[in-house]
Parts: C-alpha cells; sequence; structure tokens
DNA sequence: CGTATTTGACCGGCGC
DNA sequence: GCGCCGGTCAAATACG
C-alpha cells in the first residue's frame, strides 16, 4: 500500500510538476475516514453504540466525518462544499497542465516501467499479443492544442496497428498528397467522447506508424479495466463472458448497486503497453478540468471497493469496482468523470481481500481491418473486507 | 440483424 | 474567386 502510494507521489514528482501532495494526503485521509465512518455508521445499525474505538481520536475523527455526511445527506451542505473546493483545489493543483515536457517525461517514466515490470517477469496475455512495440525511438510531438502525434514501431501484425486500450471506430480514409499511404480516421466509439485519431505509416518507414490524437478521452480505456490472467480457469471464465461483454461494451453507461460473489486470485497488473494511455488520460483530465467539464456529480449508486495493495496504477489511481455486466461496460465506456472519485481513494487496511467478481475478454472487430485495439481483456474486480463489504459509491459523492 | 468498415461525395480552410 | 487539400459525412457494403 505505502509501496503504490510512494510510487504515484514519484511519478508525479517526476513528471515534473509540483503535485499538491499534502492536499492529496488530506483528501485521501478525509476519503478513508468517511469510509470509516460508513462502516461505523453500519456496525452501529447492526450492533448498536457498541463501538470499541468510542474513545479513541480516531473513532472521534469518523464520527465527525459521517455526521458531516449525514448532514449532507439531510441537505446541509457545508462538508460537501468543503469536500468540493478541497477536490478542485487538488485536481487544479495537480493538473496544473501538461506540457511537452510532461508527457516526454510521463513517456520516458512508461518506458522504464514496462521495461520493469517485464524484468519481473510480468508476462502479460495481452502485451504478449500486443501489435505494439514501443520502442525507445517513440517520439511525441504537440502539434496543436489538444493534439499530439506518436510515432511508434508496429510489429507486423493485425496491420501493424496500436492498441491504445480505447476502442476506435474508422470513419474516414484519405489518400493523401506526397504520400503513398492512406491516411485513416478513427472516432473514438464512446459516444460520450469526442477523441479522434489519425492513423498513417511513414513514408520513409514502413514499419513506422504516424499516430495522432485529437481530442482528450473522457473516459478510461478500456483495458484499464481488464486484466489477463494466466490462470486457465479465468481464461475459460473470459471466453465465456466474451460475447456477453462484446454487446456490454456498446451499451451506454449505467452505474447502480450490485452485491459481489466470487474469490477468485487477484489479477496482474495491466499489461504495459497501456500504462502510456494511461498517463496520457491523466492530462486528459487536466485539460477536461481546464475546460470546466470534469467532475461531474459522481454516480451515486456505484458501489466501490477498495483495491488491494498492487493494483495501483503508475498514477496512483485504482478503478476497481463491483459491476454487473452493464455496469462493466458502463465503467469501460463512460466517462471518466464516473469514476475519478476514486483516483483520490486510499488504499485499503491490510484487512481487505481481493476478489474477482468478472472477467471476460473483449476482443474488438477490427482484427483485420486498420483499427487499433486488436485485443483486450476485462477484469471487473472487487475487494471486499469480512466486516464491510464495500465502499458505497453515494459515500464517494458525498466525499467529493 | 446489428454493428463496423469502406469509399465516394461533400464541405471548409487556405494559398494563390 | 478558384482550385487544392484535408477532414468529415453518410450510404453501401461486409461481417459476425
Amino acid at each position: 500500500m505505502e509501496g503504490a502510494m510512494q510510487e504515484s507521489r514519484e511519478y508525479w514528482r517526476d513528471g515534473g510538476d509540483v503535485v499538491g501532495e499534502e492536499l492529496l494526503r488530506e483528501i485521501l485521509d478525509e476519503t478513508a475516514a468517511a469510509a470509516a465512518a460508513a462502516a461505523v455508521h453500519s456496525n452501529s445499525n447492526s450492533n448498536s453504540n457498541s463501538n470499541s474505538n468510542s474513545n479513541s481520536k480516531e473513532a472521534e475523527d469518523e464520527r465527525e466525518y459521517f455526521a458531516a455526511a449525514a448532514a449532507d445527506e439531510v441537505g446541509a451542505p457545508c462538508g460537501r462544499r468543503r469536500r468540493e473546493s478541497m477536490v478542485n483545489k487538488l485536481i487544479s493543483t495537480v493538473y496544473s497542465g501538461p506540457t511537452i515536457s510532461d508527457i516526454e517525461s510521463a513517456l520516458s517514466f512508461t518506458a522504464a516501467a514496462d521495461h520493469q515490470l517485464l524484468a519481473d517477469g510480468h508476462n502479460f496475455a495481452a502485451s504478449s499479443c500486443s501489435p505494439v512495440v514501443f520502442s525507445p525511438e517513440k517520439t511525441l510531438s504537440k502539434t496543436m492544442e489538444n493534439k499530439y502525434t506518436l510515432k511508434m514501431k508496429s510489429c507486423g501484425n493485425n496491420g501493424g496497428l496500436a492498441d491504445d486500450g480505447y476502442k476506435w471506430r474508422k470513419y474516414g480514409q484519405k489518400s493523401i498528397k506526397n504520400s503513398p499511404n492512406p491516411r485513416s480516421y478513427y472516432r473514438c466509439t464512446n459516444p460520450r467522447c469526442n477523441a479522434k485519431k489519425q492513423v498513417e505509416r511513414a513514408v520513409d518507414e514502413p514499419d513506422t506508424l504516424i499516430v495522432t490524437y485529437e481530442g482528450l478521452h473522457l473516459h478510461y480505456t478500456y483495458s484499464h479495466f481488464l486484466h489477463s490472467t494466466s490462470s486457465s480457469s479465468t481464461q475459460q471464465q473470459q471466453q465465456q463472458l466474451q460475447p456477453q461483454m462484446m454487446t456490454n461494451c456498446k451499451k451506454k453507461p449505467k452505474l447502480h448497486l450490485h452485491p459481489l460473489q466470487h474469490d477468485d486470485p487477484p489479477p496482474p497488473p495491466p499489461p504495459p503497453e497501456m500504462t502510456t494511455m494511461m498517463i496520457m488520460q491523466s492530462f486528459s483530465i487536466q485539460q477536461q478540468q481546464h475546460d470546466d467539464q470534469l467532475l461531474q456529480p459522481a454516480a451515486d449508486h456505484l458501489m466501490v471497493q477498495a483495491p488491494p495493495d498492487d493494483c495501483y496504477n503508475i498514477d496512483g489511481s485504482s478503478l476497481m469496482m463491483s459491476l454487473d455486466d452493464d455496469e462493466q461496460a458502463a465503467a469501460a465506456g463512460g466517462l471518466l468523470e464516473d469514476v475519478v472519485p476514486l483516483l483520490v481513494r486510499r488504499p485499503p487496511p491490510n484487512n481487505y481481500y481481493f476478489s474477482p467478481a468478472t472477467t471476460c475478454t473483449s476482443d474488438n472487430e477490427y482484427g483485420s481491418s486498420a483499427s487499433a485495439s486488436p485485443s483486450s481483456s476485462v477484469s471487473v474486480s472487487s475487494w471486499t473486507t469480512p466486516m464491510s463489504p464495500c465502499i458505497d459509491m453515494a459515500i464517494l459523492s458525498n466525499i467529493f
């Protein structure tokens, strides 16, 4: 847990930005306190007024936060406003604006992390079939506002197109003057996302793809929620769930409570190739904040559970949620605003344990075409504690 | 049958 | 104003 947090903090430092670490810590603490308060509240409902920690400062803080949350629920906006203010401060501090150096730093960080992951023996199924090699010579340049060009080496399979974790729909192709290679135009399949990308092959380097991203994703990658596992049982589960997921991934996000079951072992961390785009998404968050479009009220009914220590992304976030099939699709295709409160959630105490809810593979349908995202697997997972089944999103929405 | 891709047409920006 | 070019639209087509 501490390692993940430390990694997160170091990442932000490495990114070159001044990070509101203290503020982040404060919010994390408040978040955890509110969650604990909810647990206390839950316990007190079943076991009235039998809190053994009633005299401790910690319990006092918990009661205070629960009281604040309760006040919010009955219409007192003071605590909510304070927390919203804090979150706004955090976002505006953390997401102070990406620069080319930020992105380059992020990319180099990612590359290093990827190599480290591979060196550590994290061999992911998804990465093994990834059509992309994020070579050291990969370059990034800013061509205009919200428009970035990536040059990347491609492996030859699947047309050599990149799996960047997003699902794209091709909407056009044009032959470009002075270039023998046509340029393909893609749009993010998420109806609430206006991200686009153009893919063309470099004239002088046939194995190099020039991918220009325009616009900003307002949601996480599909593969952000996907985890490949090496266990045969999980693979069977993925195969069984795949058709269902294929359909559900196209549904409009719908978030609501859902009970959990399953006690499979935790999946490995996300494939290395996802991390680059995750970083890009972090910048997207910031940009959207600038556009005053971020942080709409969080989904009221989404159940969120604390992840294990080793399941934090490089940005320190974790997006594991308890979702049914529709919710899986919602999470994968939903806007970032639906899940962004999780970015600052505190890691769980030791008595939390991991329980994957469902796992499935979503194979996109662009396999034979020039589209990206050839395949990805989804593992919607959750963390539960025997005492407190979950943290309700409603609580988090009160916090934020 | 629903969804994604293909591809020609159309539109707007820009330079001359 | 005109033509070129890049980007997008949308009907037709392909595919699972």
